[in-house]
DNA sequence: AGATTCGCCTGAGAGC
DNA sequence: TGCTCTCAGGCGAATC
């Protein structure tokens, strides 16, 4: 499932295939993702080049020379893949841009929960990026920021760092993997937790998102990147999914809960 | 304002 | 074999 590894994985991937190229044609199959896809998408980015590729969080953007972006966001099941012009399309495909070269740059998403949006030119901002929390390589994200905004906060800090608006990019695995990597029980609440606490929290966060893009990201059953390869950190993953199993630390079980709706896994020893 | 719940989707896996 | 049920989960929206 896509989360920050995954998305950088895919910009980096596609970005050296999109730069430069024209957006000769635009092919919506399905419109029906998260949101509709804009009728006046197609026309709006046919015949303008890609400038530029970026990320906020788990947004992809693709910037076109008028100063028109596209955003694309992965949901759960999304995959973006650099084919050749002409590749069959097959089920789940729903929307296919055609540059200039021959490439083909493909939206497949068979849950749909993801999207592509216009965020046309001279809009200094968009809806979706407008609340979003600091990215976790950002300087605004460190241990005192998370300890700042925590004090009060009742819920699991599990769901205090999962939260888009703490910081961006921390899905279900990564938080698992922080918490673990920190010594931090998921399930305390966020506003119990001290300073240092969430220094060694911030810190944990960045080397398992940074480990996670140097491995091309987690694979478990849809993810892949651009060119269609899986990624490896799964094999390094400490807690995420290993409920039952031995800790690779300490080999006592690794724990199960459901902490806000969400399968969470830790090590009852190793975190505390 | 913070916390919780719901809804959107399909595929995989379990159970019968 | 084939049906039905459950679960997975990002995240905005609605509700408490």
């Amino acid at each position: 499932m896509p989360e920050l590894p995954e998305v950088e994985t895919v910009r980096r991937g596609i970005t050296p295939h999109v730069i430069g190229r024209q957006i000769e044609q635009v092919i919506v199959r399905d419109r029906r993702l998260r949101w509709p896809v804009d009728d006046a998408l197609t026309a709006t980015v046919s015949h303008q080049t890609v400038v530029e590729t970026a990320r906020r969080g788990k947004y992809l953007i693709i910037a076109l020379a008028s100063g028109d972006r596209l955003l694309i966001h992965l949901g759960m099941s999304g995959r973006l893949r650099v084919l050749v012009t002409g590749a069959p399309p097959s089920k789940h495909d729903h929307v296919d841009f055609q540059l200039s070269g021959r490439v083909l740059l493909r939206f497949h998403d068979p849950r749909r929960f993801g999207a592509v949006l216009l965020w046309p030119a001279g809009a200094l901002s968009h809806p979706l990026l407008d609340h979003l929390g600091p990215e976790p390589f950002d300087d605004r994200f460190d241990g005192r920021y998370l300890f700042n905004r925590s004090r009060g906060r009742q819920s699991a800090v599990k769901s205090f760092l999962m939260d888009g608006e703490t910081v961006v990019g921390c899905g279900n695995i990564y938080a698992a993997e922080s918490l673990f990597r920190a010594g931090i029980r998921p399930d305390r609440p966020a506003g119990s937790l001290s300073l240092g606490a969430y220094r060694r929290l911030a810190d944990a966060v960045r080397c398992v998102l940074l480990a996670a893009i140097e491995q091309g990201g987690t694979t478990l059953r849809d993810f892949a990147g651009a060119n269609g390869e899986a990624g490896y950190f799964q094999q390094a993953l400490f807690v995420y999914g290993r409920e039952g199993e031995a800790c690779r630390r300490c080999q006592t079980p690794v724990a199960g809960k459901r902490i806000g709706q969400r399968a969470s896994a830790y090590c009852p020893r190793c975190q505390r």
